[in-house]
DNA sequence: ACCTGAACACCGTTCAAGT
DNA sequence: ACCTGAACACCGTTCAAGT
């Protein structure tokens, strides 16, 4: 067994009972109000010291990121769904909106994808490619049957997404971001 | 004379001066790293201390905020000159794109954009009221002669700059941003 | 092995001393 | 009046001591 095998698998029960408490602790925290959050309050929040939680997840950062690898995988069972609606159009309005939804009240994820620091994604350049294929899927179907304008593609949805997202942390109580996501929809028909 | 006249008026003149080399190295800071940026830093660049910047301004966030608002009347003049365009649907497009292009490359009206704070904003009301107002005009006019969908109006424009303009600071480099404002254009067509 | 929390570092802000 | 910069406060991060 190598050093990296033992590092992934084995965890004693309290660590990853640990683990899971701080992970628990911080989703429930960063959700609330992603910026105003603070170590000290995340480690007592689940009942463990700082140390730990820097034991477990080397940085703030990185202690976010993993919150957003975990919501992206949900992104993927979205656009895994939303593959199998016959309208091409249809099926690309859906995995914007539900990917929008699946986001609304997580100003964590919120702030991540809003976040200047690219290199935090690092580690989810796996999940990121898993999301990217069935989303590619989508699109290039509905561009090539003419449901969307032809310069429309996979490289745009980060950014769409990017835009929304922060109308959403920026109005978190209204319904803004939804004539926003609606003013892109529309924008996306052919032209 | 009342005690607010004279705070507002009678400034030493090397108090001025100074409060000017703050604000261009603020300015010139700001613009290059928004994030980055120490008031240390800002401080010995202006060639003053610390305490200086904090007797002109209160806070860091008062000085972005204050840089802003300078910005803000330029796109006082933008709305005025798109104004004067016939085509109402050209004097829309010409206001969004317009004003995109001016903050482009200012990393720090990029930032107060995206900026979670709306508290910040308190102090450009009066530029906001006087943007609005031919900003409300050009809008209002392109729906009313059927140029743009019904549903449009001024309340949209935060919104889209903000997605546009986090754009932008997220992909400074590329072009990213104007595919969005495309994009964005092509959502406001009647529908 | 893992946990704890006092100590450290960094940076925004203040304020006593200077002119 | 205004300026300076050392000192303070706050919070992310580390690490010596404990189990």
């Amino acid at each position: 067994m190598t050093s990296a095998e033992k590092t992934e698998k084995t965890l004693r029960a309290d660590a990853r009972r640990n683990r899971e408490k701080i992970f628990a602790a911080a989703r429930e925290l960063f959700a609330r109000d992603a910026e105003g959050v603070q170590m000290e309050e995340i480690a007592s929040h689940a009942g463990v010291g700082v140390g730990t939680i820097y034991r477990h997840f080397p940085t703030k950062q990185a202690l976010l990121t993993e919150m957003v690898r975990t919501r992206f995988s949900r992104f993927t069972e979205i656009a895994l769904e939303a593959e199998r609606i016959d309208d091409p159009r249809e099926a690309v309005e859906t995995l914007i909106r539900q990917s929008c939804v699946e986001v609304e009240g997580d100003a964590g994820f919120q702030l991540a994808m809003m976040s200047p620091d690219e290199l935090e994604w690092e580690g989810i350049e796996q999940e990121k490619a898993a999301f990217a294929e069935p989303a590619t899927r989508i699109i290039d179907r509905a561009v090539e049957s003419g449901a969307v304008r032809s310069d429309f593609s996979f490289a745009d949805f980060p950014m769409l997404m990017c835009g929304i997202t922060s109308t959403m942390y920026f109005a978190p109580a209204g319904s803004d971001w939804q004539r926003h996501l609606d003013l892109i929809l529309a924008g996306l028909r052919p032209g």
